[in-house]
DNA sequence: ACAAATTTAGACACTCTTGTCTAATTCGTC
DNA sequence: GACGAATTAGACAAGAGTGTCTAAATTTGT
């Protein structure tokens, strides 16, 4: 086993390029398929390689499927931590800035092709595949939760925020935040971008009615006029 | 085509019986397996039937998939609207009340065996019958939806609740109740009692921190010792 | 330009599944 | 008890998909 130190030079670039293609496309074609319905000759004819070339890498359909969870999971995961250090922790507009905290979180790790495909393959083979999906909820939910709860739990050490617990404020801001795309996300499908500001404007302003110490000057202008249209 | 009145007698009984056996079995079989991996013998053998049977009731696979879809649609719809008859017009405990009424909905329409099969469903096949799901948005959503929020608006008329958009409020309403629940959702299984209520509780208490009136006198007590624990 | 490694196309055996058909059996009803 | 309808078991053809194999073509590094 070489170890390559340069991630672009040392290692036959085509062969790397050709293992994330295969497994981009078996993402896409498990999504749309499920396991079972998948055919490899079609993710080989997406990924633009031969059938052989999969098998050589992959070796099996199964550990395919494998390569392809640990692989959303890991980008997910570095989306959602990404996006998590943009987490206002002094706001001059705590309206505003958790405004764009959820957006951004929404857009870049929920909505974004990886989030949904890894939501749609928990969804679908979660039960089937249990060892690899309480892997998944360890390195998941079981990380992201606690590093979203803890920014929290800062909000209102400073004042911010009147939270009792932090663990149930986090949970209960990204349900606020995502009330109005349940619908769609149960589809499968992404939001437009103006839904997801919707839903999270929505969802901030009642959260901060909840929990803000101080009413926010700027609140109500001219909602829900598009609400109800 | 023959009209049965009365419901028991008429019709060939161990008929009807069968057909429902099918498409229980079907529903289950469907749900673990997707519509690709399920297997006619297998729902065959669940049911107690032989595959010919199947065929005769039914035609062919996607026909069964078709009327598993249709006959979980409509008990869950019927469901829901039982369920949203419960809804407390003129509550003595509002926050007892809606407790109540947010775990009834849980346990009767989202945790049951109908709805979790539903949903599964919607998730996993959604994208490939667009007609067919299209058809349940209108009758499900299109029409529960609605419901709810009316009642919330007619909450809020009898001063119990200061909302804007009862559409708003009916989805948030929904969001924060159910937030504790989404990674058990997510995986396909079904929370128990206690997590049910413990999420209820949370989010009405969060519901009426926003929304309600006045403070309602009974409210922390002794919460959050059971939840970072 | 040469040699090694990788990729490719195609054929192949094997398994599994769907949907049909037939003959025997069971069930409900008169 | 007898009749007709429904159900059953099993065989069956047809099709699709997985995983293997081989020989040719291509890419890569030296």
């Amino acid at each position: 086993m070489k170890l390559h130190v340069s991630p672009d030079t040392f290692p036959p670039r085509g062969h790397e390029a050709k293992r994330l293609s295969i497994v981009d496309s078996a993402a896409a074609v498990f999504c749309r398929e499920g396991f079972a319905g998948a055919n490899i000759d079609l993710i080989a004819a997406e990924a633009g390689v031969s059938r052989q070339t999969i098998y050589n890498h992959h070796g099996d359909k199964e550990k395919l499927f494998v390569a392809v969870v640990r692989d959303l999971t890991e980008r997910c995961n570095a989306g959602i931590f990404a996006t998590i250090a943009t987490f206002p922790d002094q706001p001059k507009d705590l309206e505003a800035d958790l405004i764009g905290f959820a957006v951004r979180l929404n857009q870049n790790c929920i909505c974004n092709r990886d989030g949904k495909f890894l939501r749609k393959l928990i969804q679908t083979e979660g039960e089937r595949y249990p060892e690899l999906f309480a892997e998944w909820r360890e390195q998941g939910p079981g990380r992201t939760w606690p590093a979203i709860a803890a920014r929290f739990a800062r909000l209102a050490y400073g004042g911010y925020l009147a939270i009792e617990d932090p663990d149930v404020a986090a949970r209960q801001f990204l349900g606020l935040v995502n009330a109005e795309l349940q619908t769609t996300f149960m589809l499968g499908g992404s939001p437009r971008e103006d839904e997801v500001l919707q839903s999270a404007t929505n969802g901030v302003r009642t959260f901060l009615r909840a929990f803000g110490k101080r009413r926010s000057a700027t609140s109500v202008e001219k909602q829900g006029a598009l609400a109800s249209a």
